[in-house]
DNA sequence: CTGATTTGACCGAA
DNA sequence: TTCGGTCAAATCAG
């Protein structure tokens, strides 16, 4: 486990990073054409980011921490749980604390970062998923009817909601979610809202996770070598989160950031670590004429694919030495 | 067999 | 009370 200095050590390098990047914001701002509205809507991400993180080592760093959040519901009984009722959502101490877990984080998720983009459709038989993927692999873990909308036909005024999260939530605690709906301008069009950013780290390209028992094998000071398996150590239930980078097209910013308390853990986006944001969105390849559910079906394959991905849940922190990158030019980012 | 999807029920927020 | 979001058992697919 993160020693307490360790977190103060992180807090303190999250803080410099989030003040070098707010003094590159107001750089591009004052310098108006010079910084296209995309770098800004990066930075401003990645400002979110750090903030995020910010607010889950502040977090960390006390004492009393969320780990008592989970556990004070089951501490009263020592009884069996209850098996009446025969429903499935019937009270035990795992539910109980899931159900206290499922509250606080629908307490924090309008605290998680939330940006939309849109994906157009276009006629291309041949490349199907290709152009909903995103470069995450992500499991539907349910569907609705949404009133209000247009869609599937005129004459309906609902349309059917997709819900994704992580595949990596549980091993890797990664709580980035997506929502995918048809756009009520455009059938052709799909609104993908993400919320939550990947702690999984599963677009990139990282060398392999050191063996556990390698983790502390470096020589290096202990703290340092902490640095590395951070994404580990906060597994718990109310970390979380980063790494979808936005997309660079058609990306709609509602960016919210961590409130002090959120237990959000925030992280770095894609221009810190991969040249190659830019692919990860590609423009759509998809029958614009295909039934809704032909349409549901490829939204859902192309939202479950990438599982092939290496996907490597660790979350470097040598990721996150700001200083050199952060206080020189902003094109060192997104060139 | 394992992992992903479906789908009805549940829950909190508005 | 309604509705959006999530859970989890059942089912499907590779």
């Amino acid at each position: 486990m993160m020693e307490h200095g360790d977190v103060r050590l992180l807090l303190n390098l999250l803080l410099q990073g989030e003040r070098q990047t707010r003094q590159l914001m107001e750089a591009s701002a004052a310098s108006s054409p010079a910084v296209n509205e995309e770098s800004r809507a990066r930075l401003q991400q990645i400002r979110s980011s750090l903030e995020n993180a910010i607010a889950m080592a502040k977090l960390i760093s006390r004492p009393e921490g969320t780990h008592r959040l989970i556990l004070s519901p089951v501490a009263a009984s020592d009884s069996p749980p209850p098996s009446n009722s025969g429903s499935p959502r019937s009270e035990s101490p795992e539910r109980v604390v899931k159900e206290h877990e499922r509250r606080e984080m629908c307490k924090n998720k309008k605290d998680l970062p939330k940006w939309k983009r849109q994906v157009r459709v276009t006629t291309d038989s041949g490349g199907l998923a290709e152009g909903l993927e995103d470069g995450c692999s992500w499991r539907k873990y349910g569907r609705k009817e949404i009133l209000g909308a247009v869609h599937p036909r005129p004459a309906v005024t609902f349309t059917v909601k997709g819900y994704y999260r992580c595949t990596h939530r549980n091993t890797a605690g990664c709580l980035a979610t997506k929502q995918v709906q048809r756009s009520d301008d455009d059938p052709c069009v799909f609104d993908i809202t993400y919320r939550g950013q990947h702690t999984c780290l599963q677009m990139l390209q990282e060398p392999p996770i050191p063996a556990p028992d390698q983790l502390y094998d470096t020589g290096r000071p202990r703290h340092e070598q902490q640095k590395q398996t951070m994404a580990l150590s906060f597994s718990f239930p109310y970390d979380s989160t980063p790494i979808t980078g936005p997309s660079t097209q058609n990306l709609i910013l509602s960016s919210t950031t961590a409130s002090e308390n959120s237990g959000y853990m925030g992280s770095f986006p894609l221009p810190f670590t991969s040249p190659a944001t830019s692919n990860f969105f590609p423009s759509q390849v998809v029958a614009p004429n295909a039934s809704e559910s032909e349409l549901t079906e490829t939204v859902s394959a192309a939202a479950s694919t990438v599982n092939s991905l290496n996907i490597n849940p660790s979350f470097t922190l040598n990721h996150v030495e700001f200083d050199p990158v952060l206080s020189s030019d902003p094109s060192n980012f997104f060139g």
